[in-house]
DNA sequence: ATCCGTCTGTGTGTTACCGCACATATGATA
DNA sequence: TATCATATGTGCGGTAACACACAGACGGAT
């Protein structure tokens, strides 16, 4: 695996764009992690003792309904953290945090990052901002939910992906899609099947490739655009 | 209208809560607001003078979709408050707060509570509490939005609303709930209807009376309950 | 090379919600 | 009391996604 830039704290964006300063205070208190695909980070209403900044990895937000279903409400790559609750106060949140896409992650124990987080600088900042931009993804999440496509959300999903990505390859299954979305696993193959037909992306037996980035977002939602520019605007 | 409890600033809980101390530092930069049903409290991507604690208001977070239909992500009443991005520090939001109920509020200028945020005391504290709250909710109704019927998210709703107000009775129209949910109104019809059939709600014109609340907390998915534990356990 | 678990494709019938059209009921106002 | 805008009820056809069943296809392991 890529040994290299995995362990690198600079592989995280949110930790790369901190003033040099903050960051080398930081730094001695990184530890790497190497997760494995459907890893479970942290469990729904469990207290943790890290968070996680992912360089390579990408981390789902799972809420596991009482049946057994479960649906995405937000997803944290290199640009972000998981484990908002250590510095947001509450110490739990009642989802599940499972590896999406398996990879490297620096971590922090939550008692030395409340200490740095507390003293209200530059850190405390892009934690914050980094909040209010996971916020509008849940919150947009809700609408596409409510009011879009599964072909759309495929779209979206795979896009959001994508942008947390190195490569053009998923290592994924419809199946994990479909939990992911909240929808049946027929679901996605018949949307999946659609947008191979469309020549937009290609996959064989959990390996999806996508081909024509432009023509996804073409036939992506809008919520997908909502997302991506908050996400700039907060922390590009 | 309920002038005194609406112009008391103890009558948001938020601000109740605070020490002593704290609170009568923060008094003198209130100031009373009052809304009508259908004010807009700040527009998409606009930026807010103001943060607003309600005290008998009840406020919508609403994204509109490009082709006119919206949807409901959050609400915030007296147990919070609108305009969290002014000290997350995004500035805006890509939704609107509208006013769902009617009522008062107090406001505070952005700049005094920016500086009051950032003394990082019990106030900081209580708003980034308040926060994750507000995260949960908004992930919960994207779950909501993809797994459940009208007719549970529609108890859902009422009894969000319920929560925040001192009356059995929502002055709401049919349609404008199916706006809020980002249903057709018809739907809200038929699912109003086998609720009121259940003896749990009467309605005629614009008014709702909750009738049998246990009865709807027993009709309700556990998405209500996941959120009002969760506010509960945040600022209870 | 074969086996077998896993992943993907497909068909059938069902259901929830949508869009549209229109009938009826309510209550504020003249 | 009559009027009228608004709110609610209902019917009908269409569609997207569901649940279930099963067939084929791939690819790692023996």
């Amino acid at each position: 695996m890529q040994t290299t830039e995995a362990h690198d704290p600079t592989g995280n964006k949110l930790l790369a764009s901190l003033p040099r300063e903050d960051y080398e205070r930081i730094l001695p208190h990184l530890s790497p992690v190497a997760f494995a695909l459907g890893e479970v980070v942290y469990e729904s209403g469990a207290r943790m003792d890290h968070i996680y900044f992912p360089t390579t990895a990408i981390v789902s937000l799972l809420y596991m309904m009482e049946n057994g279903s479960s649906a995405e409400m937000g997803i944290a790559g290199k640009e972000g953290l998981v484990g908002v609750a250590l510095f947001m106060g509450g110490g739990t949140m009642p989802n599940r945090a499972v590896v999406q896409s398996a990879g490297g992650a620096v971590r922090m124990r939550a008692k030395v990052m409340q200490e740095e987080f507390a003293r209200g600088g530059e850190f405390q900042r892009r934690l914050l901002r980094y909040t209010q931009a996971l916020l509008t993804q849940m919150s947009q999440t809700a609408v596409c939910n409510r009011l879009h496509a599964i072909e759309q959300q495929l779209c979206r999903w795979l896009l959001l992906s994508h942008d947390r990505l190195d490569t053009d390859e998923l290592v994924m299954t419809q199946e994990l899609i479909a939990n992911m979305l909240g929808v049946r696993r027929e679901g996605v193959t018949a949307a999946a099947g659609r947008l191979q037909e469309q020549g937009l992306v290609s996959y064989v037996r959990g390996r999806i490739l996508i081909l024509d980035r432009p023509g996804l977002e073409a036939a992506v939602c809008e919520c997908y655009g909502v997302v991506k520019e908050e996400y700039d605007r907060l922390l590009g």
